[in-house]
RNA sequence: GCGGUGAUAGCUCAGCCGGAUAGAGCAACGGUUUUCUAAACCGUCGGUCCCGGGUUCGAGUCCCGGUCACCGCGCCA
């Protein structure tokens, strides 16, 4: 007998339905208004019988009754339907319909078709973005994990994403990089650690061009003969992009990051010119001061603040190169949808942007795209302001993430000291790093941070070793029971889920296309973050409850489904975190 | 001044389109292991959801007013 698994999309369905069926005169204007229920409750709860008997003067209780009355008979086979309160209706899935699910979803390949139709055509991802010639810091983590969570969401729910890192490397501080590497460059101290003698430099080389000295008018003469292409300039700044896209790759492998391209602000200095002249002759931009602006007569604020995008000395800003960018991006990759991933200080700058770009791109007839600017909060120290470590400087990232990996490998040591200490190292490299990853996506971006050691290599409670330790556990029993987690023929004599830890589990698991598709609509990767945590609870919850390799087949077989279900989930979720799951700890 | 974001347990935070008794983690205290990994599980304690109004069957959530914090607002990116 095969049993459907229905979800929220199918009752909403049948609702309309059975309005129809029952005969009430605007069955369609009904809207169910279903969604997951606090499992205290139920699987699904329908809402809708609330609003809409309030707006005709019905008893909504009566409404629900004759609803539930109304709906088909193989629903009822599959679910438990009740009227609750003043009028909600709850379904609660059968443990067949439960089994079901499980069996329909064996492969990720499933998973992705239960989660698919999110987005559609190429989107172009513009994360991480660091400017060249320096450190990564701590402030760079956020746009680089989220922004790397958002293309593997984006790419799993139908879309071809294209990773864009949009490197600052054009602009005033390469005067005087060039400044000072002209005099003071230590060739050994650029073989041994490349950034960090460009940092030096170029901290020297402002040191040395004090406003309105004739040191700086020299510096800026090194920018102007970089703008115009003297060979030697050209060449020192090609070495600096190469020194530091190295570097920056080498930070980028350890949070599982590859980008597609590296299309910087210096490419797209030849593309400006379009960018004004196509402004201008829409009428969209206007001489003022000297400078082009744009202003937006229809915007509260933007009627009076002006969009800059070129500055009186005829010389190119950022907002020239965005648009520039944007143009670039719908011309030469087709995107669909644009996603750039910047702290939220740049708000009303991609505002402005993006309301410049509707109103060029239909100007002009081209092919608009969504546009979103995905926004996180600060990174600020204890006192809320800027970060620094007690001596000064920044928190850089690859110190970050090695104090995270060793106090990872301390606590793998102290765990498993049986372990080679091989394994441990790649053990710990995937908790110290997942767990900075992890706190970062954990928390919903919009809000500030506050950075902490403590919390951001905290390895207890909702962080990434949480979800590895899970799964890990998962991967023990395998082993044990001497089958493959995708093998069938260990989990055909499953029968429906019973006990309480079972059924807590199941009901979790087939949430999974729901939290995917919240976190994808919204952008926000913490949705997912939250749905893995309670996953992995309920796991291990079921773990503690119900012992797995029992000699019964069938309560051996269905609590190894339930294993491999939530193997198969929780690894896709992690990985669409960009986290690297593990089989041992 | 205009605007954005935020304020929920001692601390760090969830709370999706208004929905049922506001939830986690940490910290504190107590319990669970001859049994698949105890990096676990179970329990106890802990709340003026910043303040004041409003909308309604129902408000942490929406609206209005205010307080505090961070941030943005003409040639940096």
């Amino acid at each position: 007998m095969h049993v459907a698994c229905p979800l929220a999309a199918d009752l909403d369905a049948a609702l309309r339905t059975a309005a129809a069926a029952a005969g009430w005169a605007d069955a369609a204007d009904f809207q169910p208004d279903v969604r997951a229920a606090d499992p205290r409750h139920a699987d699904f709860q329908a809402n809708g019988v609330l609003p809409h008997a309030k707006a005709r003067r019905l008893n909504p209780r009566a409404l629900a009754e004759q609803l539930v009355a109304a709906l088909p008979p193989e629903l009822r086979a599959t679910c438990t339907v009740t009227v609750a309160g003043p009028g909600f209706i709850n379904f609660t899935l059968q443990p067949e319909a439960l089994l079901a699910w499980l069996r329909a979803h064996a492969t990720a390949e499933q998973l992705r078709a239960a989660c698919a139709g999110g987005a559609a055509g190429t989107w172009v991802v513009d994360y991480s973005s660091p400017n060249t010639a320096k450190q990564m810091h701590v402030g760079h983590l956020r746009s680089a994990v989220i922004g790397e969570a958002l293309c593997r969401l984006l790419a799993f729910t139908g879309a071809t994403v294209v990773r864009d890192n949009h490197l600052g490397d054009w602009g005033t501080q390469f005067g005087k990089l060039i400044y000072g590497y002209k005099r003071w460059a230590d060739p050994a101290a650029l073989a041994a650690d490349p950034i960090e003698e460009l940092e030096r430099l170029y901290k020297r080389g402002h040191e040395a061009t004090p406003e309105g000295s004739p040191e700086l008018e020299e510096a800026r003469r090194e920018l102007v003969r970089l703008q115009q292409g003297d060979p030697e300039n050209v060449a020192l700044w090609r070495k600096f992009s190469e020194v530091s896209l190295g570097a920056f790759q080498r930070i980028y492998d350890r949070l599982g990051i590859r980008f597609d391209h590296n299309l910087g602000e210096s490419f797209y200095n030849d593309q400006v010119e379009r960018v004004y002249t196509e402004l201008t002759a829409a009428g969209i931009a206007e001489v003022s001061e000297g400078a082009l602006v744009v202003f937006h007569p229809e915007h509260p604020r933007f009627k009076t603040q002006p969009f800059l995008v070129r500055k009186a000395d005829g010389a190119s800003n950022y907002a020239s190169t965005d648009l520039a960018t944007a143009l670039y991006r719908t011309e030469h990759f087709g995107a669909a949808g644009i996603v750039i991933v910047t702290d939220f200080r740049q708000s009303d700058h991609f505002e402005q942007l993006f309301l410049t770009v509707r109103k060029w791109f239909t100007a002009r007839g081209y092919r608009l795209p969504e546009l979103h600017h995905v926004t996180f909060g600060a990174v600020t120290g204890e006192d809320g302001k800027a970060l620094k470590t007690r001596s000064g400087d920044v928190i850089r990232l690859k110190a970050l993430l090695d104090e995270a990996e060793e106090r990872a490998f301390a606590l793998v040591t102290t765990k498993s000291p049986e372990l080679p200490e091989a394994e441990r190292h790649a053990i710990a490299a995937a908790v110290g790093v997942g767990a900075v990853q992890y706190a970062d996506l954990a928390q919903n971006r919009s809000s500030n941070y506050v950075f902490s050691w403590d919390k951001m290599l905290s390895l207890d409670g909702n962080t990434a070793p949480y979800l590895l330790y899970a799964g890990a556990r998962i991967h023990s029993i395998f082993r044990r029971a001497g089958v493959a987690p995708e093998d069938a023929t260990a989990l055909a004599a499953a029968d429906a889920p019973a006990t309480p830890a079972e059924l807590a589990l199941a009901r979790r698991l087939i949430r999974f296309p729901d939290a995917i598709r919240q976190a994808r609509e919204t952008l926000r990767p913490h949705l997912l973050c939250l749905y893995l945590f309670e996953l992995a609870g309920d796991y291990s919850s079921f773990n503690n409850a119900d012992k797995v390799l029992v000699d019964e087949p069938a309560v051996r077989a269905r609590r190894l489904l339930l294993c491999a279900r939530t193997l198969l989930v929780l690894e896709t979720g992690l990985h669409l975190l960009g986290l690297r799951p593990l089989r041992r700890m």
